[in-house]
RNA sequence: GGGUAGGUUCCCGAGUGGCCAAAGGGAGCAGACUGUAAAUCUGCCGUCACCGACUUCGGUGGUUCGAAUCCACCCCUGCCCA
């Protein structure tokens, strides 16, 4: 069997290694702890977990034990690193909230148990550090001036950067050598952004352990222009379905550009390297067979095989010509159309304009039809025997859909 | 604490009394062309009761027929000095 730094350099997830020739050794001898950590920022998970996440699966394939740290410690102040403004302070309680939040989720791809993965939150230690003990324990093997050589902090020496901020590399140093010390945890994983703040970690083992540590980062997912992925009009590509469903999921990798599809498919599903090879051979388009295949793959894992083959069918059916299938689906309220039937209005209501002046235009660009006919008139109003029992299909250009129904 | 430069619509960034809902670029949306791709060209891009009205230019007051633009105080940020 491939080493799993093999598979994962092959797949291209790896950016930075400390130690490789040590870390491939230790990984060979023996199932290797090692931890990611997630900062609850949010009730959901986003796309840009989704790489640290596929690749701790990778490596719980290959037999090592993921640890998922849930930083619900170190959301406390906020990480700095390439950010340009300071962050919002965020309350215990949205904390809180967001961690029992994304404990949920994780469980979805992670397999956790006796032996096999654990979740921590370094709110458990972070929450009661004494500043004095701490300062005296950890603080003394920093090196202030090391630290403001980082990479992570660059920006920030330009646009100011706040003492609170300036601590969370020293946080997360301490997860490590906590992680290590309580369940001997040997490597941390984690986006390249990260890479400073692994390294502090990793160092402060050594120092204070005398202990072999490790770091190893990805890379972050960009497009052959050079941006980030995972992002929508609406913001980050969310992992909840009730912030980004299924389907619009689907479409989003339905719809990447075609210079990013090898990439995707190595980085976001477990097809095997053979197959992916042969889907990237596609040229012209038959490449959207591989983008099917992509964002079918890709959906199933992050939310199952139905919701996956539903999505997928969706699209067959709006693409394709055929009968509305199931697609996006707002329920018009009988009282809302009493109070306000213009087609304009619920262009707005349904979402797929932001506004009632949006839709207007979107009417007047050509951009709207209603079951199948083109509305070209911006006072044009539905009326209750226009909307047969299952529902009218709305369109705004060429890819979003809208199904009505009254309610 | 002192000096100084700033805070403009999703982002960057012009505007320094009426011609400003506010240049330009980016992002986004739509139309044409296509392969639910890219590139390109075109239109849109504060809200609404949309040929008109309303709200916006860090905050609060003020001057003025009229302020994003002038004045006062306050808040926030960068840089330099302590």
């Amino acid at each position: 069997m491939a080493h799993v730094l093999d598979t994962l350099r092959e797949r291209g997830f790896l950016a930075q290694i400390t130690f490789e020739d040590e870390l491939y050794k230790q990984l060979e001898k023996e199932p290797t702890t090692f931890y990611v950590g997630f900062d609850p920022t949010a009730t959901s998970l986003h796309f840009g977990h989704f790489i640290p996440i596929i690749a701790m699966a990778h490596m719980q394939r290959a037999g090592h034990i993921p640890i998922a740290l849930v930083g619900g410690g170190t959301a406390m102040i906020g990480d700095p690193s390439g950010k340009t403004d300071m962050r919002k302070m965020m309350t215990v309680e949205t904390i809180d909230h967001n961690v029992s939040c994304i404990k949920k989720q994780m469980e979805r791809f992670i397999e956790f148990g006796e032996g096999k993965a654990m979740i921590v939150n370094n709110a458990d230690w972070i929450r009661k550090l004494s500043y004095m003990d701490f300062l005296r324990d950890v603080g003394s093997l920093f090196s202030v001036n090391r630290m403001l050589a980082a990479e992570c902090y660059k920006q920030r020496m330009e646009r100011g950067l706040t003492l609170l901020e300036f601590n969370y590399m020293v946080m997360q140093a301490y997860d490590f050598l906590q992680l290590f010390k309580n369940h001997g945890c040997r490597l941390q994983m984690g986006g390249d952004d990260q890479w400073s703040n692994m390294l502090a970690g990793a160092d402060l083992i050594r120092r204070k352990e005398q202990e072999p540590a490790f770091a190893c980062t990805f890379k972050l997912l960009m497009n052959h222009e050079g941006k980030k992925m995972g992002k929508t009009e609406k913001g980050a590509l969310w992992l909840d379905p009730s912030l980004c469903t299924p389907y619009e999921f689907f479409q989003y990798w339905r719809n990447i550009a075609d210079a990013d599809v090898e990439k995707c498919l190595k980085l976001l599903t477990f097809l095997p390297m053979e197959e992916i090879n042969k889907l990237a051979k596609l040229e012209g388009s038959a490449i959207n067979e591989a983008k099917t295949v992509l964002a079918f793959e890709c959906t199933k894992l992050v939310h199952g095989e139905e919701e996956a083959q539903k999505a997928q069918m969706a699209a067959a059916a709006l693409f394709g010509g055929g009968a509305a299938a199931d697609v996006p689906t707002y329920e018009w309220k009988q009282c809302d159309m009493e109070a306000d039937n213009r087609l304009t209005t619920l262009l707005h209501l349904c979402g797929l304009c932001q506004s009632k002046g949006d839709a207007r235009k979107q009417i007047q660009q050509g951009a709207v039809m209603m079951a199948d006919s083109k509305v070209t008139d911006i006072n044009a109003v539905v009326t209750a025997d226009m909307i047969p029992t299952d529902g009218v299909l709305l369109r705004k250009g060429k890819k979003n859909y809208c199904r009505v129904v009254l309610k």
